[in-house]
DNA sequence: GTGAAAGCGCTAACAG
DNA sequence: CTGTTAGCGCTTTCAC
């Protein structure tokens, strides 16, 4: 492959001009431009990027860390990281961190081996461990936490309202006059859970009904998760059931439908994420919008504009969501 | 961030002792190697990849070019494509080529200024310049063409027999008695689309049923697409209908639930690639199956092969699959 | 076993 | 306007 050498050679000028050339500057005779242009198409030269980052110090790379495998959930999310990223000029790495954020640290080291330009955090799970490095790191790589609820740590963080959102269902389903509301939450350690749970809590409170630990199952991000915990709350004969992400929501959904129990005569269900594959479930899944291909493009946005002000304060952006009532609600 | 010479001279040893423990060279005294460790540690080194991948001439990275946007119909194939690069050790780029592929040219020179090792190639579409330009580089950067049929191009490819395929598909409906199959085929200039019509063909011919081009339509590869030309098929009572894409096939079959047809009673419905939604359309979608994350999968491998052995003969991986009959087909 | 020196391809002063 | 020079952080001979 021909170097910046090459083509300086072939145009008979130094590889000063070229490479003058190639940043735009427009201090360059138009006759040394035609020549040096010519050259480049004749050798059909690209620059090397990895000697271009060296000096420059920047790759126009950010990378995405996911959790657990790619799957419809994160699909929406994804798009809109990428599409953002690609508009401002940066490719992006994807890294699932595998079944139990196994892969996470390796992952992690890797990007800062590749002097990523930023690194978009986005796994729920509480990892105190990767947090600290990443608060470590942000001073040379910008960061920005996805989703995930910050105690403390000193990182940008891009996040829709989980609790409010979530209080804001049960009243719903409270106002339609369930009084049995069960709710499946994610498994302990995952914060946005938590955050989700609290707005449970919250909207029990705000309706009068009482908390029953019965209603409660936590259960994995997967539609198998959903399915059994559905299967364990229907022994205590909910009204209604909110599942804290829509994977979970669409396995409850599978397991009614196998066992006729009719949705939403018998329980209503809402769901958390809005993701495309809502509006094909039979019956349609109400749930809790958030907008996921905003959520990634504004991720995107926070990364890149804290890598042009690496020295602001640090702060928490809280994305608004909505009820979206379809068929599950009734 | 720390270089390979703050940790030297923190351990009080050379450059080049650094850099032999980081390439595992076991020529060095137990206690060097200590000292160095600790230096590193101390330090948070990690090495800065550039400059790496300049002097090793190996960047360890992929980049897949993907047609359109993110959708439903590609995510299995980039999570095959994904955990087999990872698992490798590999990261990897993902690009859209945008609506009728206007960054594609753009984004094959980014990977190329990033000296990414390996392409992928993914895009039905013909683009004879683009291909040229592939050939043209695969002697520095190894490319495998995925599901496009090549005409003579000294490349790698790895695709699914679509002509088999659908001949067996229209095999299928003909012996379950259906004498007017109608075809919703990609539009023309898309060479897995052109394969995958020319099976439709062969399957009328092995039964001896007649060819109307009234029966055949050409669409986007979208819902819409699918759903529009079977709004315009249906003026031609089809008792069975194929189409080139499961979304095509769902798009289609979303419009038949909209306007009263009865699927699998009046039109029988087939489509291809076998994506997870078809389990969630209603009926369940019957289609051909290619099993996506195989198909990326094998392409990176080919791809890893292809880099290790350059100078081998390019050649074309046929891959199989299989009819996957659900609730459409009766 | 270890280090000095050269160089990968490019950019950025600084002269001319 | 153009070229000379000196690195960026790392690997790789080749001596010691």
């Amino acid at each position: 492959m021909s170097t910046i050498y090459d083509v300086a050679r072939l145009a008979g000028v130094s590889k000063t001009t070229v490479s003058k050339i190639l940043s735009g500057n427009k201090n360059v005779r138009p006759s040394t431009l035609e020549k040096v242009n010519a050259a480049m198409q004749a050798l059909d030269y690209v620059p090397n990027g990895f000697a271009q980052g060296m000096r420059r110090n920047a790759t126009h790379t950010i990378a995405v860390l996911l959790p657990e495998q790619y799957n419809y959930g994160y699909m929406e999310i994804l798009a809109g990281v990428e599409s953002c990223a690609n508009r401002s000029g940066y490719m992006t790495f994807v890294c699932s961190t595998g079944k139990d954020g196994r892969y996470e640290e390796k992952y992690l080291r890797e990007m800062v081996r590749r002097r990523v330009d930023g690194i978009l955090y986005f796994t729920y799970r509480r990892n105190t461990k990767s947090l600290n490095y990443l608060e470590r790191i942000s001073r040379d790589i910008a960061v920005v936490v996805m989703d995930n609820v910050l105690k403390g740590e000193r990182l940008d963080c891009v996040r829709v309202d989980g609790q409010a959102l979530t209080k804001q269902a049960v009243c719903c389903l409270a106002d339609k006059g369930c009084r049995r509301i069960a709710y499946i939450r994610g498994l302990h350690g995952y914060d946005a859970t938590a955050e989700r749970f609290r707005g449970y809590l919250d909207g029990l409170d705000a309706r009068g009904l009482a908390f029953d630990v019965r209603l409660v199952e936590a259960a994995e991000f997967t539609m198998e998760g959903g399915a059994q915990a559905a299967c364990r709350l229907m022994r205590q004969k909910p009204d209604a059931l909110i599942a804290a992400t829509d994977m979970l929501a669409l396995g409850a959904l599978d397991w009614f439908g196998k066992n006729g129990v009719n949705v939403p005569r018998d329980v209503r269900v809402i769901g958390f994420d809005d993701i495309p594959l809502c509006l094909w479930s039979r019956p349609r899944l109400s749930t809790i919008s958030q907008n996921q291909r905003m959520l990634g493009e504004t991720a995107v946005k926070r990364l890149l504009a804290r890598m042009s002000s690496p020295e602001e304060e640090p702060f928490t952006l809280l994305l608004g969501g909505g009820l979206v009532l379809r068929e599950t609600t009734g």
